[in-house]
DNA sequence: AGAAACGTATGCAATCCTTAAACAGAAATA
DNA sequence: TATTTCTGTTTAAGGATTGCATACGTTTCT
């Protein structure tokens, strides 16, 4: 019983005999309507089991209380911690999220930044796909007054806050700790794409051989997309140098354990013969045998800090054209049996 | 430029001496307007740049094109794939989707529920808390006429469609290929929630033993959260026993895994000593050494096919009191090297 | 004492933007 | 001429919010 059609507070206005605008103000708790009538419409709308319409309140306030958020894809472990972290700070602040997959394609992407302005989110916040090389579609939620966060794929070709990992710093930590190892012909699987993470480790790739002075191989740098396949073919292909590398380091995970799987098969010794280092500590690093060497990207927190952030320069208003951010999180090497010599000291070891 | 505040068909109408009602049309290509007037319209809106209001005509269609998705946590494999598959669908639909996370606790799931509800999404999708006995909350949303289908943990107590993989034939299924390997004393990891997926793969479990004639024994049931650690301790346990298993059945990947390390650590050898299975094919089954037998449940697919029968549901209006559907898929057993014995056949290998 | 001033609690009416039913004028057809 | 057909217009929601107005009781001042 008690549930109709559609209770509205005009319905609980009626049913006290007094008007909305006072229902509305009462459940809103404003300050100007006493305590008694605040009571009398509280329980009246339990009576009714009233359902505040958002929408309607969205309509007028402008605020959707909504913010969307873009991914490349929603299931890869990396996204999947970010989105969480974001949802969470999110909904402690009474803020729904609408989570939305680019599939790295840039027409896609393109339409659901328009899917999510006309949805009227309160703000975006989006990782670029890995295809997209004009951003201007990223300066519309601005021009609109959306303000707009990037985490992890960004670009500097946008005026706006970001948050990422320093993919330099982590990429050269690896290649330093790989040297240290030992390893003196160390390869690297990056992106041929045009994607600043992927740029920024093979640079910190290349100033880490710079500074202990081995000399950069050409021929040692394999671009595929990174994927398990990838490394497989990617490690066949180094087999075939008549100077096979002492180590690998891919600027993904999944590259390194395909790398891993085919050393495997072939029966050449990890870490000893060839030493293997991946990029984002994935759930499965910490599985393999030996367990692999990689960089944490601590994605959770970035999705929590990307959140805080948003939420930081969205209090702050639309008017005031505040300097866009950039955060920049220090990433940690994970030091695990794929990269350890024998006689090397165990630390650093995380689960 | 033409980059005013906020530009809406009144403008447009405003701009070419037609009315709003007639803009209006022709942007939804109205058969009652003619071509020349939609044209015009379409020229206008793009040049005075303007995006379509969906919170106004949300509240004025009552429909939000907006479904919002329930699930314990976003970035757990299974969840997030779910969670894809769902959102690919919807999208093809021109739906969005609203992603809020339970962290199964059950207060927050019921506040959440309403929280939808007041975003007066178009329906909901969800997968039960852990912790969820009760589940009056869910019948709110049908009692608004708001669709609702759950996916993987479900109930019987409600009357609605669902989807689920065959839990009690995907344990069953485990057990009869541990025993075709030879195992007799088979322990298995479960939940003391009640959760009906774990109770259908203890179920599966139980009546695998009775089909192959081994005695059930209570000591080799062990509850837990199924967490990696708990795999630990419940392996530890085991160890104990006067008598070991042979071998480890975890309801969950993760258990199975946290079984495998303690394994190594004593050097015991899987499988030849105790083999292990776990639940769930998650991404880190397939790199482990050896690398470990589990059960997809296909959780791309279980989102895209959630997503379509939601759709069908949906699409029947919501007057139509239609029977709910219970849709079952039927899981696949993944046959990896932590069940196959030396002289076993290998078969049904995925990677 | 009478009136102005003030504070409290609420009502009134407009607004947010889009849509659809009902209606209307002109051209086309019977 | 009467009736359709086309193409729009008028008008009224849809539900919540808010600036301004109002009603009433109390305090303060002359």
């Amino acid at each position: 019983m008690a549930t109709k059609t559609k209770v509205t507070i005009h319905d609980i206005a009626e049913k006290l005999n007094i008007t909305a605008s006072t229902v509305s103000r009462a459940l809103n708790d404003n300050p100007r309507i006493s305590e008694v009538t605040k009571k009398a419409v509280l329980k009246a709308a339990k009576q009714l089991n009233y359902q505040p319409n958002n929408i309607a309140a969205a309509l007028r306030n402008g605020k959707s209380y909504i913010i969307g958020i873009i991914v490349p894809t929603a299931d890869r472990a990396f996204f999947a911690s970010v989105v969480r972290g974001i949802e969470e700070i999110a909904n402690k602040l009474n803020y729904k999220v609408i989570i939305s997959q680019s599939y790295d394609n840039y027409e896609k992407e393109v339409q659901t930044i328009d899917a999510l302005l006309s949805a009227r989110v309160d703000g975006i916040i989006a990782s670029i796909g890995k295809n997209t090389e004009n951003f201007d579609h990223f300066k519309r939620p601005q021009e609109k007054g959306i303000p707009l966060v990037l985490f992890d794929r960004t670009t500097d070709a946008l005026e706006v806050s970001q948050v990422m990992i320093d993919d330099y710093l982590g990429a050269y930590k690896v290649v330093e700790h790989l040297i240290q190892q030992g390893c003196r012909r160390i390869a690297h699987f990056t992106s041929p794409k045009k994607v600043s993470v992927f740029k920024e480790r093979l640079r910190g790739y290349m100033d880490a051989l710079r500074d202990y002075e081995i000399p950069f191989q050409e021929e040692l740098v394999i671009k595929s997309n990174l994927q398990l396949e990838d490394g497989r073919s990617g490690m066949e292909q180094l087999l075939q140098l008549k100077e096979w590398p002492d180590a690998v380091f891919s600027a993904s995970d999944y590259g390194a354990m395909g790398a891993m799987q085919v050393l495997k098969e072939r029966k050449i010794a990890v870490p000893d013969v060839i030493a293997l280092a991946g990029f984002g500590n994935e759930p499965f690093t910490s599985f393999s045998d030996p367990a692999l060497t990689t960089v944490d990207q601590f994605s959770l927190t970035m999705g929590r800090i990307t959140a805080e952030l948003f939420f930081e320069n969205f209090k702050a208003g639309p008017d005031k054209k505040l300097v866009p951010q950039k955060t920049v999180l220090k990433p940690e090497l994970i030091i695990r049996g794929s990269s350890l010599k024998a006689k090397a000291p165990t630390k650093n070891t995380k689960a």
